[in-house]
RNA sequence: GGUGCGGUAGUUCAGCUGGUUAGAAUGCCGGCCUGUCACGCCGGAGGUCGCGAGUUCGAGUCUCGUCCGCACCGCCA
């Protein structure tokens, strides 16, 4: 037995016990003929005391000792003569009477602390160091108490956890598929699910109908802080339900995972908001609501004054900012400069200050009264000491506009607390969204998304702009600004999901060869479904309070999609590029 | 595909308008120290200034290219 043990639960009520530690080596400190070692592992740290009087044998070990050693220790446990009220173990030491070398350690490239000195890049190269630090540790700890959490609430509720193949068909709609050569079929492909949509409909006509799978999913496009090629979903689809079936199961296990894994209350009822309101209110389909600042359309008001700029565009918009009025030239000079930048892309921006005194600055003064700017005022519900910023332009491209600098205004004033949660189902999204550039409509969720039935008479319509006002059940659940997962009322009628690829383009050869298999199935009994997944991920970091998911993941991959770790991905040789007839494509480096 | 910031000791960084032998902290090694817990004190070792080219009498510093990291835009049904 290497232990009695961890090294995290030694208490005061252990003392006089004789007990054997392993771990790792933190820090030890020599006072001269008494030296101090600090051993670690998952579960704490306890203090090792080590007195070369009483034990010499051991006194040379302990000298021999860098950090990191493996280590397994035994000795009676005592009270500290000064106590350490940082550690939870900080009321004893033990007085070792062995100690041996398990395993020598060369010295870490940077240190093993909660506050490391290593940069990101280091930390990334030596993953399995960095993991043994205390905010990895936590990190991993939630995400297991999450994934234990999901399963206990929807196993109660009677899902049942199914695995859907890795290997699969391409079907290149949505984001770019990772591909996988087939040895056995020369000159073919698997490709890795971007989400086991499609396996989970096929789940649902063949009876199972609540299930839920936290799995895998393979996205080929470019990587964000909150962003990565592979992810992790909790997958979750329902037969016979209606979108508020589907929604009242989900509060119910947000709500659960809130309470179970961080101890936070959520209100009884999440609030609705439809995908229009969210947009012309907050100039975002995932608003942060934790805040007010909404978005005002100012367009009447201020066209038709002789400036040209708010004249000639469909659409003018304003925020109120509160308490900003004191802002200077200097720092909106610096605001215009900031919603100019490309990441905005505004063209400029205009101000107005409503003073504490009750006078009023604008950057248009020369074109409005002060009861023309008073009533934008009262229309952007701005008080005494607020800061009006407007933008205009095309009418959802300057809401979206007016939302990212509301969200940054919103952090620049503090507003955005982390540890205050609101979240929000964002519902009633439109089904379709045109692109110009390839001048055809593209699904806004994916095109197995049922169209609501009210609006099928538009569905089957081919006028553009009747297409453009269907309407979706699909809904996403916003927390804080962050869209933690999205779902759908989907179809089940094989001449509606027919017509859905009509709309979108794809011929009818084109869709049975990619999606012949789920068109044929819905011949076949396909009961009414929808459901929704969420992304682990994303959850397991908001929860912890961070922004980047890559804590979250015990192996991430780095901004380039590289394991930087492992160094892949890489070349193989020139034996298995034959295997799967590759060498014609892939150039020497 | 694009924008911004960064790359100097094991690590994190400083190094101004180009100028003698490139610094600090920490870590590491050696010595001292019986109540430390960011221990303390003394001493020491440690550098291809990411790489390549250019400008210059002279480049860590300026220019161009390139590689790498992070954040963001595009992209992510």
């Amino acid at each position: 037995m290497y232990r009695t043990h961890t090294c995290g639960e030694l208490r005061i009520s252990h003392v006089g016990q004789t007990v054997t530690l392993a771990g790792w080596v933190q820090k030890s400190r020599r006072m001269g003929g008494m030296s101090f070692v600090d051993i670690r592992d998952r579960y704490g740290i306890t203090q090792l005391r080590v007195d070369e009087t009483t034990a010499p044998a051991v006194s040379e070990t302990a000298a021999r000792l860098g950090r990191e050693f493996v280590i397994q220790a035994t000795g009676v446990v005592e009270e500290r003569q000064s106590k350490n009220a940082k550690l939870p173990t900080g009321d004893i030491e033990i007085r070792l009477t062995d100690l041996k070398v398990l395993n020598a350690s060369q010295t870490p490239p940077f240190t093993i602390e909660d506050e490391s000195d290593g940069g990101e890049d280091i930390r990334a190269k030596y993953r399995y160091l960095d993991l043994r630090r205390g905010p990895l540790k936590r990190a991993l700890m939630l995400r297991h108490r999450m994934a234990h959490e999901v399963r206990n609430y929807l196993d109660n509720k009677g899902f049942l956890e199914i695995e859907t193949p890795f290997l699969i068909k391409s079907t290149p709609e949505g984001a770019r598929d990772f591909v996988v050569p087939s040895r056995m079929n020369p000159g073919e492909f698997y490709a890795l699910p971007q989400s086991p949509q499609t396996f989970k409909q096929l789940l649902m006509v063949a009876g199972y109908d609540r299930y839920f799978q936290i799995v895998r999913c393979f996205r080929d496009e470019d990587l964000r802080a909150d962003r990565q090629p592979e992810f992790t979903q909790i997958d979750c689809e329902m037969s016979f339900v209606e979108q508020e079936d589907v929604l009242d199961v989900f509060e119910g296990m947000m709500r659960h995972l809130f309470k179970e894994v961080i101890d936070v209350t959520i209100a009884p009822k999440i609030p609705r908001m439809s995908w229009y309101d969210a947009m012309d209110n907050y100039g975002s389909d995932k608003p942060d609501i934790r805040f007010g600042m909404k978005l005002h359309e100012i367009t009447p008001l201020v066209q038709g004054h002789g400036f040209s700029v708010f004249d000639s565009v469909p659409y003018v918009g304003a925020i109120a900012v509160p308490g900003a009025a004191g802002y200077t030239r200097k720092q909106t000079d610096e605001l215009t400069e900031w919603v100019k930048r490309p990441q905005v892309g505004a063209k400029g921006l205009v101000y107005i200050k409503m003073n504490e005194d009750g006078s009023i600055k604008s950057s248009v003064d020369k074109f409005y009264t002060p009861e023309e700017l008073q009533a934008v005022a009262a229309a952007v519900e701005a008080q005494k000491g607020d800061l009006v910023l407007v933008l205009c332009g095309e009418k959802r491209k300057a809401q979206t506009m007016l939302g990212v600098l509301r969200i940054e205004m919103g952090n620049r004033l503090g507003l955005r607390n982390p540890h205050e949660y609101a979240p929000l189902w964002v519902v009633d999204f439109p089904l379709l969204e045109w692109d110009d550039e390839t001048q055809r409509f593209y699904a806004m969720h994916h095109p197995f998304t049922a169209p609501k039935p009210e609006h099928l008479d538009w569905f089957y319509s081919n006028k553009k702009e009747d297409l453009e006002r269907v309407c979706a059940n699909a809904y996403d659940f916003v927390l804080n600004g962050v869209e933690l997962g999205g779902g759908s009322i989907r179809i089940h009628e094989a001449d509606v999901q027919q017509r859905m690829f009509e709309v979108l383009g794809i011929s009818k050869e084109d869709a049975d060869y990619k999606f012949g298999f789920i068109i044929n199935a819905f011949k076949f009994g396909a009961p009414p479904h929808g459901g929704l997944a969420f992304g682990f991920d994303r959850v397991c970091a908001l929860f912890g309070g961070q922004e980047t998911i890559r804590d979250y993941i015990a192996f991430p991959k780095n901004n380039m999609g590289r394991d930087v770790m492992l160094d892949a991905p890489s070349r193989i040789d020139d034996v298995q590029m034959d295997e799967l007839f590759l060498r014609s494509v892939a150039p020497e480096k």
